[in-house]
DNA sequence: GTCTATAGACGGATAGAC
DNA sequence: GTCTATCCGTCTATAGAC
């Protein structure tokens, strides 16, 4: 007869020590999320990590795979008045951040990005492969110019709101935001350069 | 007879730690900064790190110190033309971002405060003391709402041009990013909200 | 002011028992 | 699959000789 439910850690315990990973890298950074703190919070010994992910940077690596689809997310901008793209935009990718698994991650490729060569590509690359590849599908011409400008604006945006925390972006809301910032991204994906 | 030039170190050893240590963490982050590799290419014993600095912290402290006045940087703005206002604070802030001292303070705040609270402290004030005093003093009404804009851009400009590197954006050179963003900070610090 | 020596803690990785 | 034990490296900080 075979055994009911899942054996003491099984597969279990691998998605456990991934989501403490992603937790503790996108609050302290690559080196100070170390392996002993991570298998403790995830209440599992750390040997175990070397025996799941071969290494920390295997650990890294799986941490940073992207947790929501951004094709997703910014489906509705596709959708919307041409009109009103921008405003759309910021409305999707606000939307998102303020999610707290979207928030987390975008935290934890900031924070390992900046000690770590590997992770800021990784960041490098998503950010084209979302941002670049959805404003070239909106816009008619000079899509890596107007994506550039898009990426500089939503950056920012991200940046200064949930990383540093400045409390004059803080204050405002994601409606304060769409209605001053989507004329930007607006103005960046239609507007003559 | 006093003796002729500085005697071995002397505050030039000050002055080429601090030097070393802001390279390093620019470069590399906090954590890995470490007092031996910083004492190592500054050709000192490391024990002159805590003699001169206290602890790592407090060499930390010293390096995130701005080593430009904002408000020289900021000077020619204020003397632009009101209707170029943007354009003149976009390549104002350009201007000096270009130069290898202003840019590795940047990158340094940057890596510090991922992984340091301080660090990160020290960056949202230093970005809430230039970049807001000097937006309060150009425009007439809703000051923090204005500046609060005008860092979500230009932060979002340093960090995929500078940090991250993103291909598109290094590609454009300062004045197009003074004729594509200008406007934008133009728009933020005059029009209806 | 400068250096040697070392304390004391913590890091990642591995070998092998169960 | 899980855990114990351990190797070996690195780190910050300090005490004290010169």
């Amino acid at each position: 007869m075979k055994p009911r439910g899942r054996r003491p850690g099984d597969e279990d315990t691998r998605a456990r020590i991934l989501n403490v990973a992603r937790e503790q890298f996108a609050h302290s950074g690559y080196e100070r999320a170390s392996m002993r703190s991570i298998a403790g919070q995830a209440q599992v010994d750390p040997a175990l990590i070397t025996h799941y992910f071969g290494s920390k940077v295997g650990l890294l690596t799986e941490a940073l795979r992207l947790p929501v689809d951004p094709a997703v997310v910014l489906e509705s901008v596709g959708h919307s008045e041409p009109d009103h793209m921008g405003e759309a935009l910021v409305r999707a990718m606000v939307g998102a951040w303020e999610t707290p698994v979207v928030r987390q991650h975008f935290l934890g490729m900031l924070r390992t990005a900046a000690s770590h060569e590997v992770a800021r590509e990784v960041m490098q690359q998503t950010l084209h492969d979302s941002v670049q590849v959805a404003v070239a599908r909106l816009v008619d011409d000079d899509a890596d110019r107007r994506s550039a400008l898009v990426m500089t604006q939503m950056a920012g945006l991200a940046f200064t709101r949930y990383f540093l925390q400045l409390p004059e972006v803080v204050a405002l809301t994601p409606e304060e935001l769409a209605a001053s910032i989507g004329p930007t991204i607006q103005r960046y994906l239609v507007d003559p350069l």
